[in-house]
DNA sequence: TTACATAGTGTTATATTATAACAATTCTAA
DNA sequence: TTAGAATTGTTATAATATAACACTATGTAA
């Protein structure tokens, strides 16, 4: 019935709800998301949450884990997910993805002293923003 | 009429939270620390939230955000969860707390592009850990 | 074309994680 | 000793996330 969307690979309810988070200034939590997308016939929260499993999957959002909330993946060049970091603004609570070169880099290649190799890191820094100090 | 356990600032529902925590191998979570305190009068989840909230912020615990799951500091100069790193291992769940002097340094001085400056951070990096890999 | 496998959908119910609100008690320091 | 701050106990509820099941759509290959 329903065509896919498939000019980009994302399902009917996965372009839905990466729309609407790649158009939010910021993050969004899953049930305001389902909220907005009510209209469009999403109805119920395993259907936002299997969007968001396979768009954090595949590397076109990411989770901000400590808000438990959802943005865009603005860096082009972020190798699904595997090395993400954000700036936090603990007071407007806006967030941005930091693309430092060496920041990924340097992070990549540290080597925990207890043997373990890491295949993915999350950082999260918090602070105030340029117009919250 | 109970004394609070002052010879370490903790209160009673703090202290038995700690000890819980800190004897614990792998972090645990708020319901499961819940039915393990139930023994010792603490019956409802306010009190666990508290606890684990005041044990955060004077830096005896942290918050594995992608677990919400909590550990004890194993790093006596962890400067009160200002700069925290875990490593995590994505088969046995096992967590252990980085304390990596160079690797503080260089996320304590980072700063970012927009301006921003700041006040913590914390990383978590994942992968397998010796056993599992 | 047909058949099969994989991925996505819609739906109901429920599990898990966390906080609001309020009354009472205990601790601290002046 | 007494007032403020911190902690406790309690009930209820909010917010976040998943289980389970029936069904539909899509891609691949015989
Ligand atoms: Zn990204
Ligand atoms: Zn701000
Ligand atoms: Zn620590
Ligand atoms: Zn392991």
């Amino acid at each position: 019935m329903t065509r896919m969307h498939k000019e980009n690979n994302l399902s009917k309810n996965q372009q839905i709800i990466f729309d609407l988070i790649d158009r939010s200034p910021e993050p969004l939590k899953a049930y305001t998301i389902l909220y907005n997308v009510q209209k469009k016939g999403i109805n119920a929260p395993p259907q936002v949450y299997r969007a968001l499993d396979k768009l954090v999957e595949i590397g076109k959002i990411h989770k901000i884990e400590s808000k438990n909330a959802f943005v865009a993946c603005k860096n082009s060049d972020c190798e699904i997910s595997k090395a993400t970091a954000f700036s936090i603004c603990e007071s407007c609570e806006v967030v941005d993805e930091i693309s430092d070169v060496k920041l990924s880099k340097y992070l990549s290649s540290f080597n925990h002293k207890k043997g373990m190799k890491f295949k993915r890191f999350n950082l999260e820094f918090f602070g105030l923003c340029k117009k919250c100090k």
